[in-house]
DNA sequence: AAATTAATCAAACGTTCGTTTAAATTTTTT
DNA sequence: AAAAAATTTAAACGAACGTTTGATTAATTT
């Protein structure tokens, strides 16, 4: 992930990305806002002018990526597919997402299990301004496994899975390297899609077994 | 996740405790010394004394972390169980020293997306100082699925499935309550363990279809 | 008991932090 | 063309950063 010098675009877009791309590489706080004037070639205050602040960066950053991902469950929601298609067409749209903005996403991923005082507020308002479309996210996995608790260990599964190749990849790749293509991706995506799918399937019979085991 | 004032025990391992405690709630780059040796009521300098500094810290976890993972991987190939048995018992001591450690254990894994400069370094020797248990571990998917790609998906799948809960579970702890006792624990590490290997299943599948169709 | 080592402490160091301020410059509006 | 608004700039602010330093205290060794 290299740090080129943003060019181009309005100042404003050149901090954005500048900030995602430090903030992607190194975390938010890590990264400080001289660092970011830098690399988007702008005064360092122009960052308080356009976004009123770092803090500011991180939220826009971050409620674009909701917007993205918000996105993608309407365009599925409309399709009425069955859920197994549904679930294979939002994983495969938010590899497609996050292979096309893998800095935003990875920024906006990668902040979600800390809990800065500043970023706790707004982590909460964005869950609650996008809590419709998470719930019905939610009621898909219901169609497959019809169990709050269940529900409550395979939705944060799939997260994990969607970006498993984007947090923990590089690390692996000390291992064996493998060219990371389109080609790549579109498998990347099916195979994220079938782990899941057939993953929930032998959840869903292993809750049956269980529940013939009770009734005898 | 409370940052209570850490008691007792040694100097030494109260820096630890507080360090690990705050890291895991803001991330390493945003706590600061001197919050660190509130925390553990000590003074200051002495991180610099017993760490040689704040970065060493992070090391300590982090190692620490390896040390067990690598236990758990070596006790389970010592049992030399089938490929199924051993996959699942990995994935239930990994949940177990999660559930038991998961301070550490976050620290330890929210940090490795990021390449902070002087982290860089000590990640790479880490890797370098486990590389052969991570290949075991490796080996173990291949029993499945044997081809790099497949693999080199897999892989960070399986880390990032059994780290789900405790990244994101937080964030949709806000749509649902679900008591997280140690039966919880047990059904999480059944689950994911499950999710895995239907998963894996699924995929050996799909790729002898696919080698069928390309006989054809 | 005295000497040595280890642990703790307060203060300071040099640096960096994010934000603010007011002036200068550029762009847009009248 | 002049006025108003927007953008950019350099400097400064007050605070915080991680580490170092040397003195003090406590624990261990001789």
């Amino acid at each position: 992930m290299e740090n080129q010098i943003i060019e181009g675009k309005e100042p404003k877009e050149r901090i954005l990305n500048a900030a995602a791309s430090l903030f992607a590489s190194k975390g938010y706080a890590a990264v400080g806002v001289r660092e970011i004037a830098d690399l988007a070639q702008v005064n360092v205050s122009m960052i308080s002018y356009y976004f009123n602040g770092k803090f500011g960066i991180l939220k826009e950053i971050i409620l674009r990526y909701f917007q993205e991902v918000r996105q993608i469950y309407e365009q599925t929601w409309a399709k009425n597919l069955p859920p197994e298609d549904a679930l294979r067409t939002i994983v495969s749209e938010l590899v497609n997402l996050i292979k096309n903005k893998t800095i935003f996403c990875k920024v906006a991923i990668t902040e979600m299990p800390f809990n800065l005082p500043e970023f706790s507020d707004f982590k909460a308002e964005v869950v609650r301004l996008h809590i419709d479309y998470i719930k019905q996210g939610l009621k898909l996995i219901e169609l497959f496994v019809d169990d709050p608790k269940y529900g409550s260990i395979i939705t944060p599964a799939m997260i994990s899975l969607i970006f498993s190749h984007f947090l923990f990849g590089p690390l692996i790749k000390k291992v064996w390297s493998v060219e990371t293509d389109d080609e790549y991706y579109d498998l990347y995506a099916k195979t994220i899609s079938t782990l899941m799918l057939e993953g929930i399937m032998g959840i869903k019979k292993l809750i049956e077994q269980n529940n013939q085991g009770e009734q005898k």
